[in-house]
DNA sequence: CGGTAAGCGGAACCTTGCTCCGCTTACGAT
DNA sequence: ATCGTAAGCGGAGCAAGGTTCCGCTTACCG
């Protein structure tokens, strides 16, 4: 829906069939050259491997950020729905946040440049950084919330700044051997936890 | 000194005064640039500033990381030197990285997009991070050092991963009202930081 | 089956990085 | 002072990637 929603078409019975078949091939085709060659690859690349015209992936997805945003939605959706599901099952909210935050930088690592995307100075992914905040800055919040009431941790930290200073501890992440993204976060959790009285 | 050499040239009478002008005409251009336009900006811009071509810039700053050393070597090197005046002078050792982590932060967030060309996934500055990390590691180390001899912190941070977290953590850094770096480089220390027995 | 507009493709243009080579000129030798 | 030469200069030109635009194709409705 989202993808139907940026591409700025209905995604009701009122679209051609040539061009839904398009969108789902250019979805395949970025989702294959995401992970082959990173966020950041060609246009060009990913229209060849969809089998399609240039024009036609501007038509469907004016910016990066709408193609990269349609290709992770899922992923997305399912990080915001193991926010509350993890605050049910962990023995503390604490425990819920840190494997929250455990889920957050897979995904960040996994997808090849993803974090490095996210910085808010390049203006190609401004919109893809706005949805990441949208969607997940509640579910952290709640996380945060919950903690707090717990007394585990203080008032410190707010949740933007904690997803967004993840996000940023990711960047370049798989890169190098010396750095581990995990073992800062482990510090800046333990910063942020409040030791019990 | 390190500009010259690594221009490739010998910085001595056998260069033509002519080209001894120029690297200074580009020095100068290339400072100003940068603080307009960040160090992503584009050579021509640099060139046209300095009112040369673009062969010149070519051959005096190879890479663009030759030319960012160039222009920010004083800082970096006051900066290295600032680690152990600041461990004789401060209370702590504990005090003294605080301290001097501050330092490095102004640095970082000062120039513009300087933090965001740190990261060693961008081939054009991967020189430039090699010279960060072998001119500032040591004192990194020296720092972190002093801090455990003193038991004011645990063993749970190496000194390579605490610049690059730091440098990470100011990627984008000023752009944004909501985000703060030092709050989280706070948070960090903190987490780095032993509570004494 | 025909008309039509939605949709398609890719040529073309722009910006930027980088190379290469013919021309200029500084400067030591005479 | 003059000259020869190589160090140095400048920018044309090529490659790569982003983005726009418009003539052609074709799915779909009546």
């Amino acid at each position: 829906m989202v993808a139907a929603e940026r591409s700025g078409q209905a995604p009701g019975p009122g679209r051609r069939a040539d061009a839904v078949r398009n969108q789902q091939k250019l979805l395949a085709a970025a989702a294959k050259v995401f992970v082959a060659s990173g966020v950041d690859a060609p246009i060009r690349e990913i229209a060849a491997e969809a089998g399609v015209g240039i024009g036609t992936i501007y038509r469907h997805f004016p910016t990066r950020a709408d193609l990269v945003t349609a290709v992770y939605h899922h992923q997305v959706e399912a990080l915001a729905e193991a926010g509350p599901a993890l605050l049910a099952d962990a023995d503390t909210p604490f425990a819920a946040l840190r494997r929250w935050i455990d889920q957050f930088v897979d995904f960040l690592v996994t997808k090849h440049g993803l974090a490095d995307a996210m910085r808010s100075d390049d203006t190609r992914f401004a919109a893809l950084h706005t949805y990441f905040v949208d969607r997940l800055q509640p579910v952290a919040t709640h996380l945060l919330d919950a903690a707090a009431a717990a007394g585990e941790i203080g008032p410190g930290i707010r949740p933007y700044e904690l997803m967004r200073g993840i996000g940023n501890l990711c960047v370049g992440g798989t890169d190098d051997p010396r750095y581990d993204p995990r073992r800062l976060i482990d510090l800046l959790l333990q910063g942020v936890r409040q030791p019990r009285p």
